[in-house]
RNA sequence: AGGCGCGUAGCUCAGUUGGUUAGAGCGCACGACUGAUAAUCGUGAGGUCGGCAGUUCAAAUCUGCCCGUGCCUACCA
């Protein structure tokens, strides 16, 4: 025993056992940093452009984040794919240029220089528009720095000394250029919605700008006398409305019904002292709502006349509650298919300056002219008779006293309900008309230019075409202005005669270049003489102070980027973001380009879905399931959250957690492991021949055929984007083929063969190529551990692998046949790995090599095995082959005979007599010394 | 509430035009090896394919309803 236990350790000294620089643990937070002090060093993304130079470009477009905060997960997410693709296209031999770039104007960043001015005690109002700005600028500017080193550290590539941003005085030069270009084709016009304002900050405000307290409001019962009504016996009746806004009525246009509700026709024959509806008189609601109307009106006693269901009312036309008072145009009656019969009476007054309901049916709808009633401090016009200077907050229960005086009314109540504030002041917020600039979706035939031009670009996945269409159709004009600080102003002059805008290309052509050297502040910094020029009188012409739609800022990145940069082009191939940039992102890009272009600005859109917790629960910082990518890296390493991106089905949402990540850092350990397997392997490989591919044995044809399979799935995967696919192939290949399979099968040729036997070199001759190719094949993903593997591989300090293609696979190695066949094989080798187990729970053997092993096959399933040695297959000491007429297969298994050859541990007979060594071994070991 | 999606083993995913006992990898359990060793190899156990109903000789796959979930709108008189 201890003597054969002497012999085995000297024996070990002969055997070429793998040896590597490259360690099995990756150690990935601590060496990717090193890697990227490489990249940097090599200045790896210039290298590579002057590397690709001349190529096709493919060109990703960098959809812009915002310039506020750290990143997160979803940002993780967006740029590790776009990341993989452009690396992957590289690695396809394409000029696959990624500019990053910001988006910096708009109201976030305003809110928090807000803040910071509201910490120290100061009036935004106070502070010069300038400065303000400047503020801003320096906020962004600053997130700018942040979010790059952040970008970075996740290994995407790009020209991070060169971005692209919205604030670049180019860039708002550009943007100011097309908007003038709407301007000029007669697309954009000023018209006005309600928006939601503060009355006691006198603004505009925001959707996110808005809380919900609860408010009391005076409601009224107000109604509608009908003049016109195809059912001519209801003329003279009442339509009753209810309204928690007063101030609404004199602004009322319309009252709108919902053609499915059941009405009833009711005689009011007596009521309550106190009561204002009158008797004798009729009056229509809703069915459902009747009895609650009574109770808050007061009537006591009435008499259903007749039922009638909404649509019988279609055309109809009634008088407003205050024709008497001087409001005498006419009110027609709308189906609006929103009104229910929660509460009030089941028609619903509209007042199209104070609600976008409002504002969509009649207005956009009907075509309705909508009124000015509410000044900016939230008082009622002068113009309005009986209500003139009344306030829309503070007055209601007066207004609703004046109607009730004026017969306007059956009933005024109360009511406690959630009603928007404003953030800051805390005051309720009303809906209030307000001039806007917008974009004509038809005038200029935008809508029809955008449809066209969805339906020539490429979707991934495809829904998202259905997506977008259904958006562009059914969207209303682009309303293109705010009334905020921060921003790229909407450089238009109004003719105050007229009332129209100027249209002059030489103004747009002074504003652009002025605010190409000087940035937009000078918009609100300098005359308006010096944009209007000599040929017009600035005192006759308004400057519009509002800004434009930051939507609009980043739509124009196609105009201002890909147009103008000589190393890009437009239209992009791809746009990739989230999928709510359906209605972000590629929504205002697509409508800025085929308002001025006529087409999209890029060929395909890619879409991702968002990243929720293990549970499938959206992140919140509420439910504590955050996830931050910082700490992913410093635990795991990018590699490893590159490598969650594309195990994931990333169009659909994805989710990320403790088990998700554990099983990446598995996989990891798999593919880092089958590289290091074979730069161990490949040790001493550059001192030897390497092999013809026809002089190689069968196993290894069997390689290269798979190899080349691979190159070629794993293209065609990249190129419709799909990673996962390209995850799994690779997983699988490292996994299945060789690891379990090709390398285990492979040792005993490598280690205990002559270094320089011809089958030897064959193998490694493959498994150079192994290498290689799958060293590109991850590159794209995990692109540090590439790096570093091929590193390890060149000893040249000056390479990188993402300089490299993908490995050229020869024509030759293709082999669908010998696929075929070795899948049969190895479909017997598991009939007998599964018999060697058995005999091994049986305690009959141990490892495999002890083994010898007896098939009864039949002779179709032994033709596949022909030519192919059993025992190495197996990897046992011996294997025959016994064909039977049974078509299934059967496996014996005995023990080996012979004794342990100590250098290879085959059991052989002849090492009995061959003193403990086989005759392979011998011979090998003699010619080394 | 509406529009667009999603729901297959503990986890990540395959499942072509409906067609045998629903697949893979990981994880897990058990075992082997100790010459890929904080590795490697083998074997095995895991699924009423979100639920219910229907169409059909046949449904994970088609239809309807419901439940859960995500994105985008709308949350109103």
């Amino acid at each position: 025993m201890s003597d054969n236990q002497q012999t085995t350790k000297n024996y070990k000294d002969t055997v070429f056992l793998p040896n590597t620089t490259f360690p099995m643990r990756g150690g990935l937070p601590q060496k990717e940093p090193e890697i990227m002090a490489r990249w940097e060093r090599l200045d790896l993304y210039k290298k590579l452009r002057k590397e690709r130079k001349g190529r096709e470009k493919f060109i990703l477009h960098d959809g812009p984040p915002y310039a506020n905060g750290h990143l997160h997960i979803g940002h993780a997410l967006n740029k590790i794919l776009k990341d993989v693709i452009n690396r992957s296209q590289s690695m396809m031999g394409k000029d696959a240029n990624y500019v990053p770039g910001w988006d910096c104007h708009g109201l976030p960043i305003e809110w928090k220089i807000e803040e910071e001015y509201r910490e120290k005690g100061r009036d935004k109002d106070e502070v010069p528009i300038e400065e303000f700005r400047r503020e801003c600028r320096n906020f962004a500017a600053h997130w700018m720095n942040v979010q790059s080193e952040e970008f970075q550290r996740l290994g995407v590539l790009g020209d991070w000394k060169d971005p692209y941003y919205t604030m670049k005085f180019e860039s708002e030069a550009i943007i100011a250029a097309e908007i003038g270009k709407f301007l000029m084709q007669g697309s954009l016009y000023r018209g006005s919605k309600p928006v939601m304002w503060s009355p006691v900050e006198k603004t505009a405000l925001a959707e996110a700008e808005v809380e919900y307290n609860d408010h009391t409001s005076t409601t009224i019962f107000a109604k509608f006398e009908l003049i016109e009504c195809p059912i001519e016996a209801l003329i003279g009746n009442f339509i009753v409305i209810w309204t928690t806004t007063p101030w609404t009525i004199p602004g009322n246009r319309a009252l709108a019904y919902g053609k499915n509700i059941d009405y009833i026709v009711v005689l009011i024959k007596r009521v309550t002292d106190t009561s204002l509806a009158l008797e004798g008189q009729t009056i229509i609601v809703s069915e459902l709502l009747f009895e609650n109307i009574c109770a808050q009106c007061g009537i006591l006693e009435y008499k259903v006349k007749n039922k009638l269901k909404g649509h019988e009312l279609k055309g109809s036309i009634a008088n407003h509650p205050m024709a008497k008072a001087g409001y005498d145009h006419t009110v027609p009656l709308f189906d609006g298919d929103y009104v229910t019969t929660e509460q009030g009476t089941g028609f619903v007054h509209i007042a199209p300056g104070h609600g976008p309901e409002d504002y969509d049916l009649a207005h956009i709808k009907n075509g309705i002219e909508v009124p000015d009633t509410v000044n900016e401090n939230g008082v009622l016009m002068e113009h309005l008779p009986v209500f003139s200077g009344l306030h829309v907050l503070r007055d209601n229960l007066k207004i609703a006293q004046i109607m009730a005086e004026h017969d306007g009314l059956i009933g005024i109540g109360k009511l406690t309900h959630s009603y928007p504030h404003s953030w800051r002041s805390h005051a309720p917020v009303i809906y209030r008309n307000t001039a806007q600039w917008f974009i004509s979706m038809d005038t200029d035939g935008l809508r029809e230019y955008a449809l066209s031009a969805l339906a020539q670009t490429l979707f991934y996945p495809v829904a998202g075409q259905r997506r977008l269409t259904s958006m562009i159709e059914n969207r209303p004009d682009w309303c293109l202005s705010r009334q905020r600080a921060w921003g790229v102003p909407i450089p238009v002059f109004v003719e105050k005669k007229s009332g129209k805008p100027l249209k002059d290309q030489k103004v747009v052509d002074r504003i652009t270049s002025i605010f190409r050297t000087e940035g937009c502040d000078a918009w609100f910094t300098s005359p308006p003489s010096r944009f209007l020029g000599e040929n017009y009188d600035p005192d006759s012409y308004e400057k519009v102070n509002d800004i434009a739609d930051v939507w609009f800022d980043s739509g124009s990145t196609h105009a201002f980027v890909l147009e103008q940069r000589e190393d890009l082009h437009s239209p992009a191939d791809l746009y990739l973001e989230g999928s709510d940039q359906h209605r972000g992102w590629f929504h205002s890009s697509l409508l800025e380009s085929s308002g001025t272009r006529f087409k999209a600005p890029y060929k395909g859109v890619l879409t991702h879905g968002f990243v929720l917790d293990e549970q499938g629960r959206k992140m919140s910082k509420s439910l504590g399931n955050v996830i931050q990518p910082q700490k992913i890296i410093q635990q795991s390493g990018a590699d490893i959250l590159r490598l969650w991106v594309v195990s994931s089905d990333y169009y659909d949402d994805l989710r990320i957690g403790t088990e998700i990540l554990k099983r990446q850092s598995d996989h990891y350990r798999r593919i880092r492991n089958t590289l290091r397997y074979l730069l161990g392997a490949l040790d001493g490989f550059d001192n030897l021949q390497s092999v013809q591919f026809d002089k190689m044995p069968e196993l290894e044809k069997w390689v290269a055929a798979r190899l080349f399979d691979l190159d070629k799935t794993i293209k065609e995967k990249a190129n419709i984007y799909d990673f996962h696919a390209v995850f799994t192939e690779l997983h699988d290949f490292c996994n299945g083929d060789l690891s379990a399979f090709y390398f285990d099968i492979r040792k005993d040729m490598l280690y205990c063969d002559a270094i320089d036997d011809e089958s030897r070199r064959a193998a490694l001759t493959i498994m150079d190529m192994c290498f290689k190719s799958l060293v590109a094949w991850i590159a794209p993903i995990l692109c540090f551990t590439a790096d570093e593997a091929w590193f390890a591989y060149t000893k040249n300090d000056e390479d990188s692998i993402h300089l490299c293609e993908y490995q050229k696979i020869p024509l030759g190695w293709e082999n669908s046949e010998l696929i075929k066949k070795w899948s049969k094989v190895r479909s017997i080798r598991s009939e007998v790995t599964t018999a060697l187990e058995k005999a091994r729970i049986e305690s009959k053997i141990g490892g495999s090599l002890q083994a010898s092993v007896k098939l009864s096959l039949p002779e179709e399933e032994a033709t596949h095995l022909s030519g192919i040695d059993l025992p190495t297959l197996f990897i046992t000491s011996d294997a025959q082959i016994v064909i039977s007429k049974n078509s299934k297969i059967k496996v014996e298994v005995n023990l080996a005979v012979g004794d342990k050859c100590g250098r290879c541990w085959k059991i052989l007979p002849e090492v009995i007599t061959n003193d403990g060594i086989c005759k392979r071994c011998e011979e090998v070991v003699t010619a080394m010394v």
